[in-house]
DNA sequence: GTATTAGTTCGGTTTTTCCCGAACTAATAC
DNA sequence: GTATTAGTTCGGGAAAAACCGAACTAATAC
């Protein structure tokens, strides 16, 4: 019985884990141990435990760790009397999700806007008719870029109030 | 002014490939190849001359260049009684970021809803009071996964007809 | 058919990433 | 203070990723 849940939570740690190692450029050990976390929820994991549970070193447990903090994904506190650190995933994760996305996609439309100028100024400059550039591509982009964000700056409020 | 413009060109091809190589887990040198084909526009650009442009190897232009195809975000045209192929960004490709997009949050919805599933069954074989795992994030996060769906499912309606 | 050039394949090297172990520091329990 | 254990640092080694060069194939221009 609790080792069918184990065996379930092992599982889930390997899949979340993969999932983070290809979409969020994680380490295969960091990608393992934010899943952890995730899948321990609230309650945090201790250091040692993680050492154990991933059957890794306690530096690279450590340096993961670290770096999961400074990135702000994961935090810790403690208990009176007891010296171990409690890991866990910070506690607005998902507002901290949509930031993400907001940032990343930011990123995107300063980019795609400086290559329209780009081509706007070789267009001008362009004496050969039919050679200009086309701006749609990267004006159709910037759009959606701009309602994509406007969806989730909405649910910002929205969820925050949940 | 040729010299002037190259240099923006290069500077964007840079920064464009920057942002690929760690928000789309490119190569160094696909994410080069695939920004230089997004500045490059519709007109394509040849084998030879990303060669030439990217200071690269024909091995690596070929191999980055076949996995960029096989991902589906580069195609290649001819032209009659020009044996070279114009490589380019595929047509729609603001319609498979889009899918992309959605692929990769439904992916998300899968695990979160197993990794919920999992915590039901490990509450309810729970005895010790209040060490009960929460839901709240997960759910909360399927409900947000399941309104950025839709406002993108709907921008793709909304932007095909644009 | 032949020459030429576009593009591919594959083995190998360089570079980078990832992780470990051993020695170390820091904190607290006693 | 001293012992113990939590956590860190750092040098190095193994593994993976990225790129290249040389030899090759394939296509077409002539």
């Amino acid at each position: 019985m609790q080792n069918e849940l184990t065996e379930r939570k092992n599982k889930l740690v390997e899949r979340l884990g993969i999932f983070c190692e290809n979409e969020d450029n994680m380490a295969p050990l960091e990608a393992r141990i934010f899943a952890t976390l995730i899948i321990t929820g609230k309650g945090g994991i201790t250091f040692e435990k993680l050492v154990k549970d991933l059957n890794a070193s306690k530096s690279t447990i450590c340096t993961h760790l670290n770096t999961l903090q400074a990135s702000g994904r994961v935090s810790y506190f403690t208990k009176p009397g007891d010296r171990k650190r409690y890991f866990n995933v910070t506690p607005n994760r998902l507002l901290q999700v949509m930031n993400e996305m907001l940032d990343k996609w930011n990123k995107q439309y300063d980019i795609h806007s400086e290559i329209i100028e780009y081509k706007k100024e070789a267009n001008s400059q362009n004496t050969i008719v039919g050679d200009e550039f086309e701006l749609q591509f990267h004006e159709k982009y910037l759009l959606f870029l701009e309602e994509v964000s406007n969806a989730v700056k909405k649910l910002k409020k929205n969820i925050a109030e949940l």
